[in-house]
DNA sequence: CAGTATCCGATGCGATACTG
DNA sequence: CAGTATCGCATCGGATACTG
């Protein structure tokens, strides 16, 4: 832990908590909804194990987060203390302000498709889904060997996100840079105009490819508002 | 600077922004109105001028600041690009959410009489003085000597801060703890309840005592939204 | 699986000294 | 005054290995 600020200011002790290397991102994450350790890491994958539990026990002694042993199996659940909830609005505002204001291009090294996908898995809206399941296969081409090709299943009950084909017949299928992709993720480019440019491709039957908007979630900062967020929704129905 | 996260969401990016050591203190000052770098200083009196001038460069790099060279003299002015600017709510929100959820106590060490000062020395509203000059001296008993006893003459047209008697009569008189003051600057004590506790004590012509909470400003997060602020006014010059 | 302990290298930061 | 250059130590964090 760095030296205290020495100061008074309340952001300057907000900052003491919260400005150590990967601890926003942590909280990110818990905000998100990952209650355990390797949920938690996989939206952090370049962390290592030993400053994420440095880290979540940092956060815990600063009251942002509680744990509780797990009743069966080993292991905790993480939570997010009213504190650390109350932070949900200003990371928010934080992503938003990123987005609109620091126009950098996401390189191709941080357009890593496992987290892509698995931020998109979590953001699914499941009782819009269209079909039960609905499956989703996506193509990165520019992705390495591995990252390549992913299958979504995803069911009322729950998605699944594999790597290898698991067999089910496929509904939907994404072709994309990842690049371009995770754009659309984090609403700098709208869906409807990444399609129109060909900078993604989907195929499919009409009427899913129609739906898909509804059920398919973009990150938290895509949103500057509910209204922006129903007209953005609109505007891929259309395109 | 710190390696990158190599994430490609809108908070991992402004966290390498804006996550470095002492970055988030010095926006801070800009956003309040300092412009000059010994001015910067002196809202970070425990940052080396080396890392200060480190750090302004990175924000420019940032294109958060913008400098312009003095047209007289030497130096620079420092200034927030909108971007830069568009934090302010942030920031806000940050030091509000810190005096709300973070309860550490105010240190003996953090409640620095010079900081104290000079951030209420720019938070004077002078419009509304009730004197020209309304001179006020301010005894920190517990404070190391040279940090004591302060004069504050306010004009209409500006404040001057002195450690030593400027020789103007004397309209009002502060006696309190540092850390009791500091406490009602950033607004988790109240002015009113800290009088009635003798925490912060307050001398003077009975007019001039009731009439201070119209023009001494208090900081940014003492006040969640305007209402909030009249009626702590109110509150004050009631008590 | 769910973390923790240890080690070691990079670097971030503070102190000091210096300049136009 | 308004910064910049240099240096050396501390510490931060990543890798690796380990445990119940």
């Amino acid at each position: 832990m760095q030296e205290s600020y020495g100061q008074f200011c309340p952001v300057a002790q907000a900052a003491e908590v919260l400005n150590e290397r990967w601890t926003l991102l942590v909280v990110r994450e818990l905000l998100m909804g990952s209650t355990r350790f390797n949920e938690i890491q996989r939206g952090v994958p370049r962390m290592s194990s030993s400053l994420l539990s440095k880290r979540l026990r940092e956060l815990e002694q600063a009251a942002l987060v509680t744990t509780e042993p797990l009743a069966v199996g080993r292991g905790k659940v993480y939570e997010l203390t009213p504190a650390g909830r109350a932070l949900g609005p200003l990371v928010v505002a934080l992503g938003t302000w990123s987005r609109d204001w620091l126009s950098r291009e996401i390189s191709a090294e941080e357009a890593d498709p496992a987290l892509l996908m698995w931020d998109l898995r979590r953001s699914l809206r499941l009782q819009q889904l269209p079909k039960d399941p609905t499956v989703v296969f996506f193509r990165f081409r520019d992705a390495e060997p591995k990252k390549r090709a992913w299958w979504l299943v995803a069911r009322r009950s729950g998605a699944e996100l594999c790597f290898s084909d698991p067999g089910f017949p496929i509904d939907l299928e994404f072709d994309a840079e990842a690049r371009a992709m995770a754009e659309v993720w984090i609403g700098r480019l709208e869906l409807g105009a990444a399609l129109r440019a060909r900078r993604v491709k989907l195929a499919g039957p009409d009427e899913l490819v129609r739906s898909l908007p509804k059920w398919i979630g973009l990150s938290a900062f895509a949103y500057p508002d509910p209204a922006a967020e129903m007209a953005a929704r609109e505007g891929v129905a259309g395109g």
